[in-house]
DNA sequence: TCGTCTAGTTATAACTTCTAACGAACGCGT
DNA sequence: ACGCGTTCGTTAGAAGTTATAACTAGACGA
């Protein structure tokens, strides 16, 4: 801590402010989603009249940007703990178990707050483009991805795809993966997310089916090509 | 016809104003999103004044839900003459050309459109229930699938998940499929929507990767599991 | 031709985001 | 310890939005 840390009082409430503000958006976009979220209704809710949010967040852009981040850098986080908790566990399970435990880890995230996932991974704005910050979170969780991928051992023939990504890996930094790990990171993203996004929107409501089993079906699948 | 079919020029002017309504509002949806369509802007559009929309449409909420009904029509139109022209051609593809073009068609209609798509599989609010006619045509699409994949030969042992399916097909309603068949059916779903949905999102852009390869990629795995 | 039903109008209420101008309080440096 | 400046919160207001109410003008059918 250089310049300023988190001493002086004035940024401590500042900071303080600021975060209660993100609870209470957390809130409404719970139960309401994000299209809900009224920075005016934020304001009430803190005992505070209307404008004086605009002190703390320039305006709803801002907040939801950083509403972004913040739900990126939680599954960044989650995914790392649960990485590293695997990987204690040596080879007490099978190969996949690292994949299998990211999988459960990305779903149990996903389903404690359903409208949190999709502010990730939802309908996009159109108009909008995601800060650098959010991206560098991203290759962060694929990283991770990579990481249990290249724990596997890839049999079977290269695919035309894995052909392609020998030539575009770019997304992978330097990470020492082979072409097929890649593509397995890339499918599990998203097969992952594939049935995930169909869960949380409801999709298979009505339908009898148990999502959690078609997750599992998918993940195991993915694990046994 | 028997009632009131389309005779009278007051039900005819009524259907052609809501159609325009609906038009703008797609223009509207498709360059910002739907969370910026304003039902005040299509009516200063359209040269009258306001509140005069709202002897079309009883508000918003009735607005979105028609062009989400309409969205899942086209869809399941589009899907169903694929799968009709696919079966004309009959046997002279392989086994797994009919749900090859039923993904491709899927592709192709969601890139036409990308918030179209989101509109129906999309971010959803979190209280909103779907009306019986949405998940009619759901079912409808459903149908189409299983008709493409009881054509495909269904080796290997049966899963822990087709056992589950076996007592759960009410989803399938009578159609005649094996549980092997409704369980491709699913993963055909949840994976087309899963690169699709991240593909429109915006989520492959910059990590220098074809999407197209790698939806074809995973059409390739799933046809040949 | 006349009556009714409908389409469009304006006015209004209750929201929203966000800007501007003002006052007050807090804390830092002297 | 005291002033001065930064910051916070206020109210007022503009420009939007959805939606309702009341009224007018028109078209259609009998």
């Amino acid at each position: 801590m250089t310049s300023t840390g988190t001493k002086n009082p004035r940024e401590r409430y500042r900071a303080q402010v600021r975060t209660e503000i993100k609870e209470r958006a957390w809130e409404q976009i719970a139960t309401a989603g994000a299209s809900a979220l009224s920075l005016n209704a934020i304001a009430k809710q803190m005992g505070m009249s209307g404008p004086a949010l605009y002190r703390y967040y320039a305006g709803r852009d801002e907040l939801i940007t950083e509403l972004i981040t913040d739900a990126y850098r939680s599954l960044a986080d989650t995914l790392h703990s649960t990485a590293t908790a695997t990987a204690t566990s040596d080879a007490d399970a099978g190969a996949g178990a690292g994949l299998a435990a990211l999988a459960h880890a990305i779903r149990a995230w996903a389903l404690a707050d359903p409208q949190r996932y999709f502010l990730i991974y939802g309908t996009p704005v159109p108009g909008y483009h995601a800060p650098d910050d959010t991206t560098a979170i991203s290759s962060e969780i694929m990283a991770i991805l990579l990481d249990a991928c290249a724990a596997l051992p890839s049999d079977g023939p290269a695919t035309p795809f894995d052909r392609h990504l020998e030539e575009h890996r770019e997304w992978a930094g330097d990470h020492p993966a082979s072409p097929a790990a890649l593509h397995r990171a890339l499918s599990f993203w998203t097969r992952v997310h594939g049935v995930l996004s169909l869960e949380l929107a409801g999709h298979f409501t009505g339908m009898g089916i148990d999502p959690a089993q078609l997750f599992a079906a998918e993940l195991d699948d993915l694990l046994a090509r």
